[in-house]
DNA sequence: GTCTATACAGTGATAGAC
DNA sequence: GTCTATCACTGTATAGAC
């Protein structure tokens, strides 16, 4: 293992991966494709990390870092909360940004069978978004705005909806899909988790 | 594009890409490869198929056909009929041969914006499994058993929550995101699809 | 139709100049 | 630290024997 490259040439690296990943998918990504998303030549980049598997690894975790802070920062109250964080997680479909890296992580996701370190990440990832899920679940209960269902069953099934929204939504651009989802999920919502009298936000998950 | 290969040459060639694909996943699929998991050599495959992309186009008809067919030969019944067909696309985690295809499609799936007829045949396939589950949801409705939901919203959702599951639960392995998944849909259709006093058939989607 | 052998482009990674 | 040049190898695809 080579020595924790400086912030510069990681930010560098973390931009031109997932410029590549965007442009070409994980399938079809080449150091010599990433290296043509910088200013840099291919040496530039086995300089800092030693293989390919580690340019694609630091940005996967620059990701899941991104992704984390997003969804730490939001809004305190849980029905708020709970809302900010699915529509995020759903995505924007027309932030072509956010898009690819989505969808770039949709496509390690699915490689990470075959792959440890992907596989260890993601879990680690999914884990942890579930975990912040029930949190909001489980606050939303103590303060009376949730009825008192299964925290966890709850917060897997919205992350793993999100995730499957993300998949037709983002990866097959079928916008139909996803803007049925965002109606039922909300439908799901005010049935089997508020609290009776509770509304929610106004626009923010269906528009 | 070559005549279309016999019978035989294509069930040798999408079996051989199958376990190619569940081995090494689509990112690390080579035409080697391929050939290493059939008996027959590498030029046997580019007889009968022009290109590498053509191989796997041909396992995703397949895969996609054969999807279809286990959805067409479900119970008549609107309320078994869809949780059949729910369970069918959770898919079962156990079952080595049914998670690797599920998997691989995932990964084609994640890789359909940088390759038109992925996406042009994943695309047909989504509708085709929504509309299947609108079909159900109208009947349903038509027979008294569901309540006068929006088929195509609660089709999507349905659709797309079972995608998602699927990835967390065969991708990543995390069994227990399953389980919770499973008993939180259940949940979901008692209160908001199923008619009151409707009964779900017995341990089919929750064990 | 199927094989062995091989062409030849592109891949991940390194050497050595600056 | 970063570049240009290049290596050893693997990748897709084809030629030609049988």
């Amino acid at each position: 293992m080579s020595d924790s490259p400086p912030p510069t040439a990681r930010a560098e690296v973390v931009n031109a991966v997932k410029n590549a990943l965007a442009t070409h998918g994980y399938a079809g990504l080449t150091t010599k494709k990433v290296a043509a998303e910088s200013e840099k030549s291919e040496a530039f980049f086995f300089y800092h990390y030693d293989t390919k598997d580690d340019l694609v690894v630091a940005f996967l975790d620059w990701a899941i870092e991104h992704n984390r802070d997003q969804l730490s920062a939001l809004d305190d109250d849980p029905v708020t909360r709970l809302y900010d964080a699915l529509d995020f997680l759903v995505g924007d479909p027309a932030d072509d940004v956010d898009r690819g890296i989505n969808v770039a992580m949709m496509e390690l996701l699915s490689h990470a069978p075959h792959n440890e370190r992907f596989h260890e990440r993601l879990t680690a990832y999914e884990a942890s978004v579930i975990e912040l899920f029930v949190d909001i679940v489980e606050e939303g209960i103590a303060r009376g705005q949730f009825e008192e269902v299964d925290a966890h069953d709850v917060a897997s099934y919205l992350v793993v909806t999100a995730n499957g929204t993300a998949g037709a939504a983002m990866a097959l651009g079928m916008h139909d899909v996803d803007a049925g989802v965002r109606r039922e999920l909300d439908r799901y919502l005010r049935t089997n988790v508020l609290a009776p009298g509770v509304t929610p936000p106004e626009g923010v998950l269906v528009p």
